[in-house]
DNA sequence: ACATAGGTTCCAGATTATGAAACTTTTCTT
DNA sequence: AAGAAAAGTTTCATAATCTGGAACCTATGT
């Protein structure tokens, strides 16, 4: 819906986009990314790129490992100490989400809207061995998983402009993604089932803000054999329970 | 030493240098910078800072908040959910530096060479109830903490090129401070006493690389009335000690 | 409704970033 | 060890990119 031509130009900051390009290349490589793979990676002319990297060096933002190859910087690394805007949300979500995890004995989840696709945030593991592999920091598609369909329907997040498959359950057809959407806003919580990952269930219900958007999405993912259809209504509520002892977030109660 | 004339034109990376700029300012302000305050502060044109901040917010570095302003983006706030590249490094002292504050009852802090001076990157508080505040995620300079002298001592950092006083008995001689440099490399550990804040006593020790150089500082600090300068070598010996405890480090023993 | 401040877009112009190639340094090979 | 190849930096002429002033929006307050 109304993704068709919006072709924006966009001018007067190439290298700039360019600098950012390579900086978030270095930020989310888990090794120093060296001055020939970056030219690899990006296309650019070998002296552009050592330029910009210098450029981004000198700010602090990046850095030279003592080994070669470019990595986060000092300026990037002592903002990650202090803890970034997340930290008050995790912190204040914490307890209910170990209560919850405590009661499921599955893994719980904190998901907020990233720049691309839904960013886990915080995880808290249930007691079951077979569980939800800790994901924090990774990005899942919307339209796929439960937190991502729970913040489109409360405003927390856009509809995603194209359906890539992940599954042969994942849904491709935005009618069908409308209709799933309504309904989350409907019941006031989202399931997945299978859409991810083959035989991973996951419930999603919306932390809102006073405004009633959502600001992020709290989530029980485990495996089909042990969340039925019927389990989710209960995990909805007892969600949303816990998520309305926590002082500081005004929950109006669906589910 | 040698901080004559060392100008150095740096050419070609303008935008970028300005971006840079002005990405740190948002990241390290607590509330969202408006466009005018960061006009204001870099005295840049307001329309080469708008586009800019747009170029890092499409980008996501930054975001705008909703009440407007910009803030650090999902980009950013996801690397810090990461952790950063210090993660492992504070993971890995963390038990020794409890065991240090258990024993001592002072504030334990460990540090790193940072772009603008030290990095406090991690801290655990003693039983006292006075002692140092968290600065966790703050710089000092290095010629006035006991951890930037024992860095600069071990390779750690470069020595400063100029001595800004901070109390009347900061070291603003660089004869002085090279001295003082040399002590520590002999005994393995720095002090300094009123030189940071008046009545502030810190001890220092390297924690060394396997090719000798430091890649970090621990320290213990509080009030002169606690640490005596017959408790300084006391100290050393005991971080020198429990920080040989640690695993994957190694750490040949002076003091 | 008017005025003001805050923010975005436009545009001509030249300063600034570009990339190919020369150059230097490091690493691998024989 | 010496030579070769790879990796990285610097140079420089060129024009494409970024700039900044002004016009243009759009919230906010009076």
């Amino acid at each position: 819906m109304g993704e068709s031509l919006d072709e924006k130009p966009v001018t007067g900051t190439q290298s700039i986009d360019r600098a950012c390009d390579l900086l978030i290349r270095v930020m989310n490589s888990d090794d120093p990314q060296t001055l020939s793979e970056l030219v690899a990676a990006t296309g650019l002319a070998k002296g552009t790129t050592s330029r910009i990297l210098s450029a981004l060096e000198r700010s602090g933002l990046i850095a030279r490992s003592a080994f070669g190859g470019f990595e986060s910087g000092p300026v990037l690394n002592q903002f990650a100490v202090r803890g970034g805007a997340y930290t008050a949300l995790i912190g204040s979500l914490t307890p209910a989400m170990e209560r919850i995890a405590e009661i499921t004995h599955e893994t719980v989840s904190l998901a907020v809207t990233g720049h691309n696709g839904i960013d886990n945030i915080a995880q808290v593991e249930g007691s079951y061995l077979l569980g939800s592999r800790n994901w924090v920091g990774e990005s899942v598609p919307s339209h796929c998983s439960a937190a991502g369909k729970v913040l489109i329907a409360f405003g927390g997040a856009v509809a995603p402009s194209t359906l890539a498959p992940r599954t042969t359950e994942t849904i491709t057809d935005f009618a069908k993604l409308d209709e799933h959407i309504r309904r989350a806003r409907e019941v006031g919580y989202a399931v997945i089932r299978n859409e991810l990952e083959q035989g991973l269930i996951a419930v999603a219900i919306p932390v809102l803000e006073s405004n009633g958007k959502a600001i992020a999405a709290l989530s029980v993912s485990g495996p089909a054999e042990r969340i039925t259809p019927g389990d989710e209504l209960h995990i909805a509520q007892l969600m949303r329970r816990e998520l309305n002892q926590v002082h500081g977030l005004k929950q109006e109660g669906a589910a």
